[in-house]
DNA sequence: GTCGGGTATATTGTATACAATTATACGAGG
DNA sequence: CCTCGTATAATTGTATACAATATACCCGAC
């Protein structure tokens, strides 16, 4: 929700907040900010070569995406993902993913379903080749087509957030394992029934992939990247409150 | 989403930017300014005493609340609400309440149990007496307490971004007929059953609350409120893609 | 040694000046 | 009369100076 039509400003690679905001986003999602770490303006203003304000606009702007907290008087912070908040995005994107994929039955162009089966074609032969890059972007890919496909801005732009939000933790999980071929082969399956017109099938089947992705993510450690963040989280919210 | 846990900023009463956020949000809430209508960053700033600085800073917060648009070079522009969205935001709500309704169920506070049927009484009394200020604004505390016994700082987020997305639209219909009995007395079935322990029972009847409620806007004159500007807002979305 | 206060420092908050961009008005040319 | 372009005004974007607040450290009292 919140703003659910940003192309206005999350494209403006023009204006230096702009441009501070898309650096930024990008270094926290690499992993070059970590979970919790002070962001300050002043050296963040000197590193980028600009000043204060347009570093504290582009804060907004990530606070926004969820990407950072800010504490008045105090700073910004990368925000931190608990095993709790992986979980409950899950079981929030599996009704939603549903619902999405049950509007796209009636509502996807002839555009969106072609580029929608050659997203899993590609992904398969990049499964035989073993190039996970690749097969983690096809996964991110095969879902915004989705979100794309719904005829809902607002649900679109809803879903959109919640898969930005659980990227880092995704990503690691998805290169580690089988789960990309078991995930592209879901992928078939909701496709066919989008194109069959089951939009219930359609809805079943997305349900049941977010639920296969999470249980996927439990077995292959995500306890062990985000347990003992749980934790420090947990402490934070309360002694904050 | 984007950042789901406000209490550091969004109660920051005492900060200037603070301040004007909070005055800018009601002021937008109760229809002082109207949809489309454009912010201008000096204008606002005269008003309320203070620089442009805390009146940009406002705008970005008020963006991320989704009641703002904010287009690079050239303003802020009033959110418009289609009855797309108003479709789109009951349908997604219906889903979401729902799981909401269920974890409560299982986490709900034997305080907020408590609140949750004082609320409801205190509802029946007021409707009683015809006070639908005080009707209004029970419901939405109903609904506040749902999402805060869920135990999900997420779902709860989520669940109040749109809640106060459509609050515009709402308490219009809810004050102007016999729906305030209805939905109380549909709140009085979730909360029995939350009482009763029966999760799935409870996220049913939420469910439906959102359908009926929505069934009840669209007979009682959301056309006539929001048809206007959903062509309006059609056509700007085109011609700005 | 520990606790408390107070000063110094660092950091964020706000105001203001200036730059860049966009909108408006007006006049020249067709 | 209309159109286009230029000049002017209005508005947002950015930098910087200063204020307020929070943090860290030191020092003295107990």
């Amino acid at each position: 929700m919140t703003n659910y039509d940003k192309k206005y400003d999350a494209n403006d690679k023009y204006s230096l907040r702009g441009r501070v905001f898309q650096r930024l986003r990008e270094d926290i999602l690499s992993g070059k900010y970590k979970e919790h770490e002070e962001l300050k303006e002043v050296a963040i203003g000197e590193e980028l070569g600009v000043s204060r304000t347009p570093v504290r606009e582009a804060f907004r702007q990530l606070e926004l995406e969820g990407l950072i907290r800010i504490v008045p008087n105090k700073g910004a912070y990368v925000t931190g993902i608990t095993a709790k908040d992986v979980k409950d995005i899950y079981m929030i994107r599996s009704l939603l993913e549903g619902l999405c994929a049950r509007l796209a039955t009636e509502k996807i162009s002839k555009e969106q379903m072609e580029e929608m089966e050659e997203n899993i074609y590609l992904a398969d032969f990049h499964e035989d080749k073993g190039h996970l890059d690749q097969i983690a972007e096809l996964d991110n890919r095969f879902h915004d087509i989705l979100y794309e496909a719904c005829d809902s801005k607002l649900l679109e732009h809803t879903l959109k957030d919640f898969h930005r939000y659980v990227l880092r933790v995704r990503q690691k999980t998805l290169a580690t394992n089988t789960r990309g071929r078991a995930s592209n082969d879901e992928h078939r399956q909701i496709m066919e029934a989008i194109k069959s017109g089951d939009a219930g099938l359609a809805e079943k089947l997305a349900n049941q992939h977010m639920i296969n992705a999470y249980d996927n993510m439990v077995k292959n450690g995500l306890k062990e990247i985000y347990g003992e963040n749980a934790e420090e989280s947990a402490k934070e919210n309360t002694d904050t409150k």
